[in-house]
DNA sequence: TAATTATATACGTATAACCATATATATGGT
DNA sequence: ACCATATATATGGTTATACGTATATAATTA
């Protein structure tokens, strides 16, 4: 997918999905329980929005254990991750996308950061 | 508007209004029948995109006569006004708009060009 | 004032998007 | 096999978006 540009600005174009993506693009991978936690979301409405994103492209997936570990798809246009990384530039300091990166941090038992990576 | 980030993605997620910002973003200035006859589209439809990209405030509006000339907003924040330029970079060589351009270009009696800007 | 050109809006409808809740699947451990 | 945890999907309802067609407004000119 992803041949249309809009395509991809229909992902960016929800703020559930956008606040996922941009803490995928400051923070890296993330799983599903990080996600719900961070943005104080159901767990099905983040995981609907993630197959959201991965079916259009803008994200892959991988699995560990029953964790599900999402990204950035590292292999999007040039053009699609810089605006992935202007966007995080230019709105990282606001809301909510302060408090997203705050509370995820402030995670404890965060599987990326235990053992089984 | 357009303090909220998926505000602005929603204006770039259809691809009438794409079209259209790619336009301006290229062009410069630009009036209602020239989207009309650059993207072989209804006035209606164009006009109806214009308003809506109007009011979110990511383009603003002249009038000259009886013509309605729309530009990018100048006052939008900078990283959106990165993310225009580089989605036209982008995509610029891509259809639709190689052929959006090209018609734009070859168009004869724009108003812009004449005596009434 | 009437006609013409350029643009805007209104109306009815079709489709798509989002949501909450409930349920299903998948993996790992006992 | 059974249970617990993590994640995914399905259902039904509500709202938002986009569309084509018809019509209205606004400015210009005769």
């Amino acid at each position: 997918m992803l041949n249309e540009a809009d395509t991809f600005f229909k992902m960016l174009a929800d703020s559930t999905r956008l606040r996922c993506l941009l803490l995928m693009q400051a923070e890296g991978e993330l799983c599903v329980c990080e996600f719900s936690h961070a943005l104080n979301l159901s767990q099905p409405k983040i995981s609907r929005h993630l197959a959201h994103l991965r079916q259009s492209g803008v994200i892959i997936a991988r699995r560990s254990g029953t964790w599900m570990h999402y990204r950035i798809n590292p292999e999007l246009q040039g053009w699609a991750l810089e605006i992935l990384q202007t966007t995080l530039d230019g709105v990282s300091h606001t809301e909510p996308f302060v408090s997203d990166r705050k509370i995820l941090t402030s995670m404890n038992k965060r599987p990326e950061l235990e053992c089984c990576a």
